[in-house]
DNA sequence: ATACGTTATGCAACCGATTGCACAAAATCA
DNA sequence: TGATTTTGTGCAATCGGTTGCATAACGTAT
């Protein structure tokens, strides 16, 4: 641009002309090699070499051919986030999804990763080998929801390097991120009790799976600690799904009419619990106080907006990303449980 | 693992020993050209050739190695759903999007076709070329969050096929599919008259969007088609998110206290435009209608469930995936409206 | 001046597929 | 039976990078 007319056409043309190293290397007037290493900062390259370089390349727009860069290098630099069809129902893990993929994104992206979404049939382990046996991916996130212990049977047997949100199991080898599930269960319940709350219930997702198991934990211990002991019949689960939220909390209210208080373990089935709980004539927090989990982004704006737990969601999907990368890059496998936070609004 | 010992033992290595068309070409006794036909069925190839390689593949559970492919063919059989990061706030558009991705990873897979997932800067327009210059993807799907005009303009300049999901700006050729937002806001206008209402109103994402003023025209519509006109006053924009639905409300209400009906430009700011109107004092529907847009799942299950305009999702986003590949591969470009229907619940 | 270490660059093989072209074998025709 | 087409297969180039090894140019120690 800034020289002459001549200078000015190669400059307009080079879209066209310029796509390879070899082109750079060529009006560079030095090697295929020489372009390559100048472009990865290779110390092997004199200053001014690499300067002349990466001038051309900024001036021509050039960009690396990605496939070549990968059969070169075997590696693809792009992770599968692995999550199921939202056809038919959709949970907060679908929401919370959503919302980690941000975070996974961007951690992602500052180490030059891609992100590549794969929908699977949760009954199939197929796309295991069509992923990471094409090459297409150097690994894979999974989460709750997808992390049936099939797949991950399927993938460590595989030898494919991948990260879960959630709870590994006692005797795997794998990296997982996790919330402190059990602190979560405890803050929720100290502070329902600091309310002066008597009969406080607990609303889980699946009772088979672990967090729910450590929530559950952290809400018996905090009651026993305080005193209190723990009723059964103030104990129901769901399946993370609105609609099981709103009949847990309705059998609760049939089982123990006093009932003052719950502990619903996700910010979507809290929601649609407080508003059974109008429907059967209710108020919150005035007669049943509500505290959710998770802290998706609509709690501040439910009705009341939610008292939760909230787990640091764009965090823990960055620490996914990146501890999934330190994994495929030194073999050491990680398990994090982040801590978790009780945000107070009006719903208890 | 029918005929021998040695067989099996041989299936049982496969996984170390069997990884490029090579190993299978040395299995078979024939060369690398006549597995890679044999494997892309190729009627080059005799049928019990084919058949040989087929089961020699299917036996070592071979993959095909994608990087290598995709270098040779010049395509990467990938396709980048661009989206923004969901930090801050997070409106009806992602809730829309997550359910959108669904239907179009399932159509980019019947296709073969790979879902890549980008988060950009809104402001940027650098993604283009750093993601179609590289080969990594043939294409992209935007939403109308991120359908920025200058990302359209970037994407034109530099020929990169997409297609949109919104209504294409008048001159420019490329691919979109829409829902009709004229009928729509034909159906959710007329339900209400129907219903006996006088005085209803329209709240509307930003009124720059083109959307948007089809659903407001559809609405003005029905209205004159009624006999009635149209009172400025009842007219109200937010910007899609749920509180901009409650203000937008609120001020509605104030300028028009004897208002019986509203129609609101989607499930969310919907969804939140109840809760404030029941801060008011007044009941849904009652005292207001109210009809939604998308109808999103958790439509069903907001209090009272929510009457909406239903956009076909799954379909569009199956729509999405098929129209962008058919113009990779033929360059026919579609413009495609898609029907709306109204969903009667509760709220109107 | 000779030997030797540095520093910068190029050559050529390789990653794992696809595909145009040459060619052999088999089938069809005259 | 010989000529010609059809059918099936292999050779080798190609896609666009990366990287081990050889080597040239230069400075420095002996």
């Amino acid at each position: 641009m800034l020289y002459n007319a001549i200078g000015c056409i190669d400059i307009e043309m080079s879209s066209k002309t310029v796509r390879t190293i070899a082109d750079i290397a060529r009006l560079a007037g030095v090697s295929k090699s020489t372009v390559s290493r100048a472009l990865s900062d290779s110390p092997l390259i004199g200053q001014e070499t690499k300067a002349k370089i990466r001038d051309l390349a900024r001036q021509h727009n050039f960009q690396i051919n990605a496939p070549a860069r990968q059969l070169s290098m075997q590696k693809s630099r792009t992770i599968a986030f692995v999550t199921h069809a939202y056809h038919k129902d959709f949970s907060v893990a679908d929401l919370f999804g959503l919302e980690i993929l941000g975070g996974i994104s961007s951690g992602l992206a500052r180490e030059g990763y891609d992100l590549l979404v794969i929908h699977v049939d949760p009954q199939e382990t197929d796309w295991a080998h069509k992923y990471f046996d094409t090459g297409r991916v150097d690994g894979f996130i999974l989460m709750t929801a997808t992390r049936k212990q099939m797949h991950v049977k399927a993938l460590l047997e595989m030898n494919a390097p991948f990260i879960i949100w959630g709870i590994p199991k006692p005797k795997q080898k794998y990296c997982s991120i996790t919330g402190d599930n059990y602190a979560g269960g405890r803050l929720a319940t100290d502070h329902l009790m600091s309310l002066g709350r008597q009969k406080i219930g607990f609303i889980g997702g699946p009772s088979n799976e672990l967090e729910v198991q450590h929530r559950l934990a952290g809400y018996q211990a905090a009651l026993q600690e305080a005193g209190k002991d723990v009723d059964e019949d103030l104990i129901e689960y769901g399946d993370f799904s609105n609609t099981s939220g709103a009949e847990a909390v309705k059998r609760l209210v049939e089982k123990v009419p006093d009932i003052d208080a719950v502990f619903v373990n996700s910010d979507l089935m809290a929601i649609a619990a407080m508003d059974a709980i109008r429907e059967e004539g209710r108020r919150v927090p005035e007669d049943i106080a509500v505290v959710g989990y998770d802290d998706l982004s609509i709690a501040a704006h439910s009705n009341p907006p939610l008292t939760t737990i909230r787990q640091n969601i764009p965090h823990a999907g960055k620490l996914l990303a990146q501890n999934l990368i330190e994994y495929l890059q030194t073999g050491v496998v990680t398990n994090v449980s982040l801590p978790v936070e009780l945000i107070v609004r009006k719903s208890a």
